[in-house]
DNA sequence: TCTGGGGTCCTTTTGCCC
DNA sequence: TCTGGGGCAAAAGGACCC
């Protein structure tokens, strides 16, 4: 984006020059990320409209181009439709090991601004530059330096806020887009808030929404001239309380640099519904031997594991269970998964989708040592970090459960894939 | 139009203990 | 012994974000 309209943006390069004193906190955002990064590997598609999206007919819209957007294709929006919208876009399935070299590498040229970053999703982060001033000039002129750096150094363009809370920054951000930076001084918050929707802060989506509409709120304005006891009573006291000191611009989150994982899971929608428990069994030691590694490699144990289903008609339940030691051992969370899934006692529902997560982590070394007394647990567990070295070795999938490597027939015919291993 | 997969957080319900 | 209720943790559901 042009300088034309840069031009209208206080702080801009060329326009008047925005106060930025105080406004310590940039948030930074890739622009269109999975669609820019994918373009890297198809120069030629630069300048045309193109979808990267998941790629059977149930799959939805990652990113898409600007030039898609204009017809109406947005993230999170049904392939089919998309497709239909813009019938004239290329479509490129997803490459997240590529996403994820180029998030990294972009996190870095953050880190040598600031230590002070915290990473929202691979394509966005707020950094605090406070303490970056005196070495690298005003924060508009550091958002400028990273911005310069990031397109220079890996090619994608991104955008960035700059404020005095995180989500004024962030707010910030989405009115720079694209390829673009904006301050919003510290004396000009109210004003910059107040004409927006309500539906621009965050936390509000379509629900809060609808509620603040039956109340006649359509501005951040409105929302900060209603008493906070009325919000509290339509939206909870937590919501209620939240959005009334975003309205008025409070916002006190500090930026932290790595907060421990909550949980770890995995799910996965069926590219048609299954109503055979065979099949929804086998998906669950799949999941749950995917969500243990991942456990393993990050070094955490959980204790509550959850299981979620999804029917045809797309409504959802969860179950959980939380165990009296916490688990990395696959096995134990797809036993845990298999039992809450048998106690539904469904009579061959169609089910769309089935996911298996652990929660209540804490790191692997503060776990309790009475696990690795527990013999037949202590076998899982060692076939399991042999097997995650053997994945290292010789790559993902080398070793896995008998039942889940294609052609395997269950000699026992028991119904549970998880007991007869290929080891 | 027909809805992914990774998460976080909040609210309400439920069961238990005192 | 019966009942009520406070306090708590776990479970369940849902909104929201990227």
């Amino acid at each position: 984006m042009s300088r034309k309209q840069q031009l209208d943006r206080p702080g801009a390069p060329g326009g008047p020059p925005a106060d930025d004193t105080g406004c310590t906190i940039l948030h930074v955002d890739m622009d269109a990320f999975y669609a820019s990064v994918s373009l890297l590997d198809h120069p030629d598609l630069r300048g045309t409209p193109v979808i990267v999206g998941g790629g059977g007919t149930r799959g939805v819209v990652l990113s898409a181009t600007y030039e898609a957007r204009r017809a109406g294709v947005h993230s999170a929006m049904p392939m089919t439709r998309a497709r239909r919208l813009c019938p004239q876009a290329t479509i490129l399935q997803p490459q997240p090991d590529r996403y994820a070299a180029v998030s990294a590498a972009v996190m870095e040229v953050f880190r040598e601004v600031t230590p002070l970053v915290e990473p929202l999703s691979l394509d966005e982060a707020f950094l605090d530059v406070a303490g970056a001033l005196r070495r690298l000039g005003r924060p508009s002129v550091i958002g400028e330096t990273i911005r310069a750096r990031v397109a220079d150094e890996q090619g994608v363009t991104c955008s960035v806020g700059v404020a005095s809370t995180k989500f004024v920054a962030k707010l910030a951000t989405t009115r720079a887009k694209p390829d673009g930076l904006l301050v919003v001084p510290r004396d000009g918050v109210v004003a910059f808030l107040h004409p927006l929707p309500v539906s621009a802060l965050w936390g509000v989506g379509e629900r809060t929404e609808e509620v603040l509409t039956r109340l006649g709120l359509r501005t951040v304005g409105d929302l900060a001239r209603t008493p906070q006891g009325t919000l509290e009573r339509a939206l909870g006291p937590a919501a209620g309380a939240h959005l009334a000191a975003l309205a008025w611009g409070r916002d006190e989150r500090r930026v932290v640099s790595r907060e421990p994982d909550k949980s770890i899971g995995a799910e996965e929608t069926f590219a048609t519904d299954v109503d055979d428990p065979t099949v929804i069994q086998r998906e669950l030691l799949r999941l749950s031997e995917g969500v243990a590694a991942r456990l393993r490699a990050a070094g955490y144990v959980g204790r509550t594991v959850s299981l979620k289903v999804r029917f045809a008609d797309f409504t959802t339940i969860s179950r959980s269970r939380t165990l009296r030691e916490a688990t990395d051992v696959g096995q134990e969370v797809y036993a845990t998964a298999r039992a809450l899934y048998l106690a539904l006692g469904l009579q061959r529902a169609r089910i769309r989708l089935v996911g298996v997560r652990v929660e209540g982590l804490a790191d692997t070394a503060g776990r309790t040592q009475q696990l690795l007394l527990d013999a037949p647990e202590r076998g899982w567990r060692e076939a399991e970090l042999a097997i995650d070295s053997a994945a290292r070795r010789f790559g993902a999938g080398a070793v896995r459960p008998g039942s889940l490597v294609p052609g395997h027939h269950d000699p026992r015919g028991s119904g549970d894939p998880g007991r007869a291993r290929s080891l």
